[in-house]
DNA sequence: TTAAATTATTGACATATATCAATAACTTTT
DNA sequence: AAAAGTTATTGATATATGTCAATAATTTAA
């Protein structure tokens, strides 16, 4: 944070920016670019985003809050992700499965926002070629992310995910709702709760 | 290919290279420098790449044949993805989920590889910055599969996760051996074997 | 080409986890 | 503050899938 120029800092989107920085020094013309692209969003815990009228890709950065990412299939909700404080999320690229398999994202706590458009990004990268260096640092990091979350779902036994689960993701243990929990778990409600239960008694050493 | 300049069909890592050119068009000095760095290995059906001793992170494109990523836990072997040919492989990012769960690779078919270093990629991306457009480019396609392989293993049946397997990866069906798409479905292979079984009755319509 | 080893198939049984249901603890709304 | 609506907990039972075991089919090695 400390080196953005100083006037960034109450310009639209500068919480981006300011993560885009970390990655990468930021030319004056890009963080210019992303401040005219980005919209704040203020979105209610439980409200989805991204609503099915609207066929533009976007992107949202978290500043405050958290947002889950779902497939339905046969019915059933299945959580793919659960993301907090400063996670790019929604159309990381293209992720389209398939047009079956549609991603939705649902805001889990009253959250703020950034919103950008897909195709934002895209021109950002044309006609800026340094920003190919912070998209590909970020996409290391999701892909790191990804590969997690499918280690962590591969796991034989309901109690061995949920350990991995509190220590990888420390930060959402106690934050989350459960029932969100045990759906990124591949595992019902019920179970996890018996887990936690067994957990408790067997204190963590 | 056409595009490529024609001395470059011999040179070494002709083939990454031109895989790359697919992506964005490259220079010769960064044909050069991938040339340079790129080292041919030929490994034997169910051999492990990346020896212990060897400390360096690696990358490897498949130019024949088929690898699979494993992680060992609890005495047990998790395949976590399988790929053929025209993908890269290894360290694609300090996948390192944490010291514990080191990914493993293994060949499952007679291949022939390119390796190169992790380190030598990120000097490509520090002399070469448009080399980035060309690994965020991959690295979207590679945070997509990833998510896929995250959802499949979420869905809750095992049926279900084998039919999605031969509709995502058709290429793959009939070509590994049965007991690690069995892995990495997240099943034993008697269930696979049972799931196989049923699905020959019921012909795919 | 046979022998040895690996991989796949099928069956019987065990078990972790799902499902269904009833209640309890929270949260949100009025 | 009470009512209504969620979300979490706990119990009883069902079921999909795991485990163990015996053979069959393939593949690899001799």
């Amino acid at each position: 944070m400390t080196y953005l120029p100083d006037q960034l800092q109450k310009t639209p989107g500068f919480e981006l920016i300011t993560c885009f920085a970390f990655l990468h020094p930021i030319s004056e013309e890009i963080a210019t670019f992303i401040s005219g692209k980005s919209t704040y969003l203020s979105v209610k815990k439980g409200k989805f985003i991204r609503s099915t009228l609207d066929t533009k890709e976007k992107l949202y950065f978290i500043i405050r809050g958290c947002v889950r990412g779902f497939i339905k299939d046969e019915g059933q909700e299945i959580t793919t992700w659960i993301n907090g404080e400063n996670h790019v999320v929604g159309s990381i690229r293209s992720l389209g499965l398939d047009q079956e398999t549609e991603e939705h994202l649902q805001v889990i706590e009253d959250s703020l926002l950034i919103e950008i458009e897909r195709q934002a990004i895209d021109e950002m990268y044309e006609r800026f070629p340094e920003a190919n260096i912070i998209g590909r640092k970020i996409l290391e990091r999701y892909y790191r992310d990804a590969e997690e979350r499918a280690f962590l779902s591969r796991l034989p036994s309901a109690e061995r995910r949920y350990r991995r689960f509190t220590r990888t993701r420390p930060e959402l243990v106690g934050r989350i709702p459960m029932k969100y929990v045990a759906s990124y778990l591949s595992m019902t409600l019920e179970t996890l709760c018996r887990i936690r239960a067994k957990a408790l008694q067997n204190p963590p050493l």
